[in-house]
RNA sequence: GGGGUUGUAGCUCAACUGGUUAGGGCACCACACUGUCACUGUGGAGGUUGCGAGUUCGAGUCUCGUCAACCCCGCCA
């Protein structure tokens, strides 16, 4: 007989009663009935339940078991009676009769239960992870991410997609956030780069002719956490591909991804129909307030600043003569909420940072609003008119420079969403988001510079930057977003020097910083570049969604806290005066700081 | 870098305006119980109230400082 077991915890069945197996696991719950103890036996697969009976000469020994301990069982399965079976659990109608026992491993007292699903607090949770993990629900989130992680690969594969590693210590790759830095050794005050994309790579590949790449890639970046993004690392399902339009990518990501939702969703759960919506990022910033608007939500924002041109209304009337603009959201059906409601609303549009929140509320011919009294008749017919409304609707006002109203639009919309419960429930809802500018002027400097990824094409690409405003020529870059969330942002690449060096020169940079920062790539470019593009959806964020969990640690095995420490193995940590001389560093005292 | 919240037994939570010996549950230890499945019952042990100052006759509670964790902003296209 196997030393360890015959069968897992979820194996045994009705059809071997009689025969003897072994099994061994964690001890989850004990039931000592005096005259006879039951234990719940746990491992990855299931749980058993094992009786020990008094006769055994280890039925003693059975009291001083902790919860937890790992232990062997040998015994024979025995069917249970009727009216004592556990349907709640898949081997409920059988038991294993224990003639044998042996503790492979005894458990102190425990930082914390495992056998329910009370929440701790993290810091315990990640100091203790390996027990953390294995609790239902967190070991649970770590099976589903390998499955989804599994399909993603098959699903890839069956796109003809080929899977390359690229390098994990290179140079700094072009995303714009900081860099983890690895000393060098054999080249003296030389650094290498963790990749915050294999970006670069990637798109030699395509040079190199492989057609098709994935990879469920490393990414590194020295930014600070959210409760939605890890400090320091995550994982993307990064693509790219050849002689490709923008909406060749689209296909592929739509089909992997609705695909995957599919398979992977609750039951009951609907995912978007193909293909998936696509709204400019002008329109977007205009209905949602943003690019990454949840389409469960039914509320939309609208433009009304020409009725605000000219009122009594001088908040917003000041506003807009200012060069501000006046936007609106109707929610139907709320005129008679409470005034506390509408207070609240106020109070919460001030906290991010609005200056107020205007309503008008119809019932029947009444209207009903603090703020209409300074609105003649026409006024508020055209704001009937522009938001469509009826008899119990309320029009929520924002009146803001361009950029603020935006946000405070997307605030309220969410909270009012939320609030109201308006949102769409069990659904996937994804959209894409297109037609980014490629440029933007930074508002403290007033220069212009690049919006996204300096390595989109331009739509309309050498025309379009020799002719046009910068401000008005779009990129062939898309972001794909699902409820509320960003999973990706990709780009059609600018395979071409010349645009290259003209997109840069726009942005400020002359020829030489192009030949500097990304040697490898332009040369490949003037050597045989086929058009090409890609995306990179964040499979930690598809795990989030699919596990519908909120926070991004329930669905990586081992995270590092919000300061981007590893309470476990005690990550970053102090190195020794050796290996710091052979890396050539000297560490100073800190300036500024005692 | 900034803001907010939290910190009481191994764990999770109590403790009115400052007031007697800081309590309940889980876990742990002991005893009882032959069919439970979150077993039950009785008893026990377990505390520098994050740390350090201060105010006060008296501080878990108030003040200041400090440390830590979480959430948010900046940042991350």
């Amino acid at each position: 007989m196997h030393p360890y077991r015959t069968h897992t915890c979820n194996e045994i069945n009705e059809s071997e009663v009689g025969q003897q197996a072994r099994i061994s696991g964690w001890i989850h719950r004990v039931r000592d009935h005096g005259g006879v103890v039951f234990i719940d036996l746990r491992d990855h697969y299931g749980i058993t339940q094992i009786v020990v009976d008094p006769e055994r000469d280890f039925y003693e020994d059975v009291h001083h078991w902790r919860l937890e301990s790992t232990v062997c069982f040998t015994g024979e399965i025995v069917r249970r009676d009727e009216e004592t079976a556990n349907a709640g659990l898949a081997t409920g109608k059988v038991e294993l009769m224990a003639d044998e026992m042996k503790v492979l491993n005894r458990a102190e007292t425990l930082p914390f239960p495992v056998a329910d699903e009370t929440d701790y607090p993290e810091a315990t949770r990640l100091r203790y992870r390996f027990l953390d993990l294995r609790r239902g629900q967190l070991h649970e989130n770590i099976v589903l991410r390998s499955k989804i992680t599994n399909s993603i690969r098959q699903r890839m594969i069956g796109l003809d997609f080929n899977e390359v590693q690229t390098p994990i210590l290179t140079a700094s790759s072009p995303e714009g956030a900081r860099d983890f830095l690895v000393p060098s050794r054999l080249h003296p005050h030389k650094f290498y780069a963790l990749p915050q994309a294999p970006q670069i790579f990637k798109q030699l590949l395509m040079v190199a002719g492989f057609d098709k790449y994935f990879q469920i890639a490393p990414c590194f970046r020295d930014e600070d956490s959210r409760a939605d993004r890890s400090p320091g690392e995550f994982y993307q399902l990064d693509m790219e591909m050849s002689f490709c339009t923008q909406d060749d990518v689209f296909e592929v990501v739509e089909t992997v991804m609705s695909g995957l939702f599919d398979e992977f969703a609750d039951d009951g759960t609907k995912t978007s129909t193909l293909p998936f919506e696509r709204i400019p990022y002008r329109q977007a910033m205009l209905d949602f307030g943003c690019d990454k608007p949840d389409l469960r939500n039914p509320l939309r924002i609208i433009d009304v600043t020409e009725v605000f041109e000219d009122t009594e209304f001088k908040a917003f009337t000041s506003v807009v003569k200012k060069g501000g603009v006046v936007r609106a959201m109707k929610v139907t059906g709320i005129v008679d909420q409470s005034r506390k409601f509408f207070d609240d609303m106020i109070e919460f549009a001030q906290s991010v940072g609005s200056k107020g929140l205007g309503y008008i509320g119809w019932k029947d011919e009444e209207v009903r609003s603090p703020i209409a009294k300074f609105l003649n008749r026409e006024q508020l017919e055209a704001l009937k008119t522009a938001a469509d409304i009826e008899s119990g609707d309320v029009l929520f006002f924002i009146a803001d420079k361009e950029k603020a109203a935006c946000e405070i639009g997307a605030a309220v919309r969410n909270e009012l969403g939320a609030r109201l419960e308006l949102l769409e429930p069990n659904a996937y809802r994804f959209c894409w988001i297109v037609d980014y500018p490629m440029f933007e002027r930074d508002e403290a400097t007033g220069k212009v510079e690049f919006s996204h990824n300096p390595f989109s094409m331009p739509q309309g690409e050498m025309e379009a930057l020799e002719t046009k405003d910068p401000l008005e020529v779009l990129a062939y870059q898309y972001d794909l977003v699902c409820n509320g969330i960003e999973l990706s942002s990709g780009a059609i690449r600018n395979h071409k020097p010349e645009i290259m060096y003209k997109a840069f020169e726009i942005a400020g940079y002359d020829s030489a910083v192009v030949d500097n920062k990304f040697p490898g790539l332009i040369t490949a470019f003037t050597l045989g570049a086929p058009p090409h593009g890609g995306i990179a959806p964040g499979l930690d964020r598809i795990v989030m969604l699919l596990a519908n969990q909120p926070n991004i640690r329930e669905i990586i095995a081992f995270p590092m806290n919000q300061s981007a420490q590893d309470l476990m193995m005690n990550a970053p940590s102090e190195i020794n005066e050796r290996q710091l001389r052979e890396l050539h560093i000297q560490l100073r005292p800190m300036k500024g700081k005692k």
